[in-house]
DNA sequence: CTGAAAGCGCTAACAC
DNA sequence: GTGTTAGCGCTTTCAG
């Protein structure tokens, strides 16, 4: 009855009267096996349902064939379109992909990299916690040279492979547009700012109202963890000042929203009274009335480029490190488009 | 220079000039160790940056603490709910979650289901592919008793554990909604048949409007793959039949979206002339305009049962298969809602 | 072209 | 309380 035994190189070497080198070499389609043999062997192998165990081959090979990716969260468009992307170049190129999220909490995160590390994963990817702040358990992996890529958030003081996109430049972008459709006091959500991704935001916006010369209202910038939450507090208390915005570029898509439907429910036309853009381009902010100005990331092909460097630094095909910054793309859409 | 060699419990033990099954006995708190030299073993392998490896423990073990998920898309809301509640539960009992996504094709499902058997993976929760229809590679698992758990689109042939939510009840009441609005001819977008969840949800609907003595009209239902595109192919044909209906139940999200925008730009007036209802609650159905009315699917509670399922399964804390329904939600929203 | 033997790193039965 | 030994299933050097 005890059919979840599973049958071993062993087993098909017994039944056919040869050695397990032999078998092992056979399926492995090693040349010096004649195809007679081969074919044989594979036969016998068919017939007993015998599947490889890759866990003892990698305990052999010192190579586990994985890749893991850790994410704040996975249920988050962003996230789960960049895990599709690594998915579908590791899963090409015959690598399974492990994958665990943060939840952003750093404690979380530190447990999660050192299990991956014992599962002895071939390369790690990351786009790290928000509250992560020492990087030891990451130092792990560049010390003991095993590949390790950061996308969009990354850790400056790790030299290692970064797919990030041009966050500035998409700020700088937004702030324009702006600009461009008649706003003059524009305020920002900022995330974070130990998160390179969400000082370069800011940093686009004042960069774009310097080159305006309009001059920064330290009032208008508030920073806050951009949970839908926060929007709504943000929006309050912009809203009650007493020289208010009249537009806001929130951090994400997130924050976006809730500022949007805040302002919505109080009356507040919008883009005509204030102007309001996102950041990562959800889905949602595509359909939503109005429908919301963002900044597209592409997740997927960020997913894809960090599949691609880290296989080609576990194969030793590449040496170097690299930053690879993608283009965004401005979506404008009818929460900040006056027709202007 | 060589620092990527990494320490094993033989070095420890050569170290402390003691033996290796000391060591290992003294790294997993094995009591008959005293706890002095428990100590002293731990600060050696500490100050030696020693990790265990997993890889040979499990394979010594013949356990691999993983659990395998595979899903269609994962980056899908529903979907990668169900994998955060996975991971969470799975996570902290101290399980590796290993994810791939077969993009809805019976060939790469075939090729993970594989892989993942190869990986040895203690347990597989799956929902199949659309037009997965052989279920050798599934069976598989059955047959060499490692503990597999269906959700959302099951396998009734293969008799295991499954979560589903009652989609049955879930059209049922959808329809019988937009009757109790005044809707008279209901047409529905169903999936592909072959799938029970969508082959349930043209029984709820058959069955409210037989309960209400509504006659079945054939040519209002619909049968594809639910996608985007097919929702506006769908919509086409409904609204061009020389007595079109008053309200579409659709089969997901996707389409109930695409059949609201094509009807809106047609200058359709919704819910007046035609109501719509969606199914899954992803996150945009709330916030486009008209929200959409939509079933509810508790995505990360049916992770976590399927985690739980799988863990006590094999743990061998359980030994009967159980099919757990989960109730689902009818939210009603203005998509559907003429204020009766 | 094939086989024997050693070993990847860890665990556990058996000894003392 | 600790050591010896064998072995999980696979790969690979060396020998022939």
């Amino acid at each position: 009855m005890n059919r979840n035994v599973q049958p071993t190189i062993h087993d098909i070497a017994r039944e056919l009267k040869i050695s397990a080198s032999t078998v092992s070499r056979a399926l492995n389609d090693n040349p010096r096996i004649s195809l007679k043999t081969r074919e044989k062997i594979k036969a016998v192998a068919d017939s007993l349902g015998y599947r490889p165990n890759t866990l003892a081959s990698n305990l052999r090979n010192k190579k586990s064939n994985t890749i893991g990716i850790v994410v704040p969260l996975i249920n988050r468009h962003f996230f789960s379109s960049v895990i599709s992307g690594v998915e579908d170049v590791a899963y090409k190129a015959g690598y399974t992909v492990v994958i665990a999220q943060s939840n952003d909490l750093a404690a979380k995160e530190v447990n999660i990299v050192q299990s991956m590390y014992s599962n002895r994963v071939d390369g790690l990817i990351i786009s790290i916690a928000m509250q992560t702040e020492a990087f030891d358990h990451l130092k792990l992996f560049s010390k003991k040279h095993i590949p390790l890529a950061f996308f969009d958030r990354v850790v400056s003081e790790i030299e290692t492979d970064k797919i990030v996109v041009d966050d500035f430049a998409g700020a700088y972008k937004v702030t324009q547009h702006l600009i461009d459709q008649g706003y003059q006091r524009i305020g920002h959500l900022a995330g974070p700012q130990n998160l390179m991704i969400y000082l370069h935001r800011k940093e686009g916006y004042l960069e774009a109202l310097k080159k305006n010369n309009i001059p920064f209202d330290e009032s208008l910038v508030l920073i806050n963890t951009l949970t839908s939450e926060d929007g709504v507090t943000a929006a309050k208390q912009l809203m009650s000042l007493s020289n208010p915005p009249d537009a806001i570029f929130c951090g994400n898509d997130i924050t976006a929203l809730s500022v949007m439907i805040y302002l919505r429910d109080r009356g507040i036309r919008i883009p005509q009274e204030v102007g309001i853009v996102g950041f990562s381009n959800e889905p949602y902010s595509k359909v939503v009335s109005p429908s919301i100005s963002t900044i597209a990331q592409p997740g997927f092909e960020m997913g894809q480029k960090a599949a691609e460097l880290i296989i080609r630094k576990i194969e030793n095909k590449e040496k170097t490190y690299q930053t690879i910054i993608l283009p965004t793309e401005l979506i404008i859409r009818e929460s900040s488009y006056r027709g202007k």
